[in-house]
DNA sequence: TTACAATTAGTAATTATTATCAAAACTGGA
DNA sequence: TCCAGTTTTGATAATAATTACTAATTGTAA
């Protein structure tokens, strides 16, 4: 299957990879809504789902109600802020974790892992900073 | 705040203890309904979450579209099948991963980590095989 | 007991996503 | 270029998971 390369591919991905962030299908529609204000939300979402089936995108399906989308496809982890749902990228040496004890895991077959850090983004740690104050 | 253990909240958590795999809210509404029959969805929902906030169970934030929970609250990683989005405990050795890297990452204050493996359990890779002959 | 607070069941509302479908836009020959 | 077939789109309906609301019930502590 080729993928077609439509305009209104070309824009979601155009972007998603401008804004360098992990943005959920209504987040990247808004910034597409200025360039094609006609676009569908639908047409977004099932763009998404296209593109990162080609490996153009990546999709995170970590934490957090919505999806969102990867502008790197490159291997990388992730770190994830509790509060906002904010994820940012992450190079982590991971020495040690291709061992025996992972490849057998529970008779699972791996086809990957990631290590996602869990914590709380410098904005979210000012604003509770604030409310403290209160 | 104090946490008062009615009748309702005690079956789920027997229950979700009980049953050692990782429930979402409607799986675990199930076996509850077979102590308490009268019980609400809602109120498998809400325990779900004061128990959790209470840290008597543990919440998964990871893939898939529902919530599930854990019964197991100390410090373990899990293995998750992309196929039926099952999830499996897993006590890997993570030596190397507290470096400084990690504790200063992108100005966030670090509440924890969480190593995911990812791949296709072996129910599912069973399954596979057999369409594959079809 | 008796008043007050917390919790529940039942249901409505909300949110994120997916499905449907007719119209529009592409594609690759004749 | 025109045409027939395929894809894609926009608009909207449908679905799934979760959360909000509310009156009734239950627990608690004086």
């Amino acid at each position: 299957m080729q993928l077609r390369m439509t305009n209104q591919r070309e824009i979601i991905l155009r972007e998603l990879k401008k804004s360098r962030q992990h943005l959920s299908a209504d987040e990247l529609y808004d910034k597409v809504k200025k360039y094609m204000p006609r676009i569908s939300l639908a047409t977004v979402y099932r763009n998404l789902e296209i593109l990162s089936e080609a490996g153009l995108i990546g999709k995170l399906e970590i934490s957090g109600r919505q999806k969102r989308f990867d502008y790197d496809v490159t291997d990388h982890d992730h770190i994830y802020c509790v509060v906002c749902h904010r994820v940012d990228n992450l190079n982590i040496e991971r020495q040690g974790l291709h061992t025996k004890e992972i490849k057998s895991a529970k008779g699972y077959s791996i086809t990957g892992y990631r290590l996602e850090i869990v914590g709380i983004c410098p904005v979210c740690q000012k604003k509770a900073k604030k409310e403290k104050k209160k």
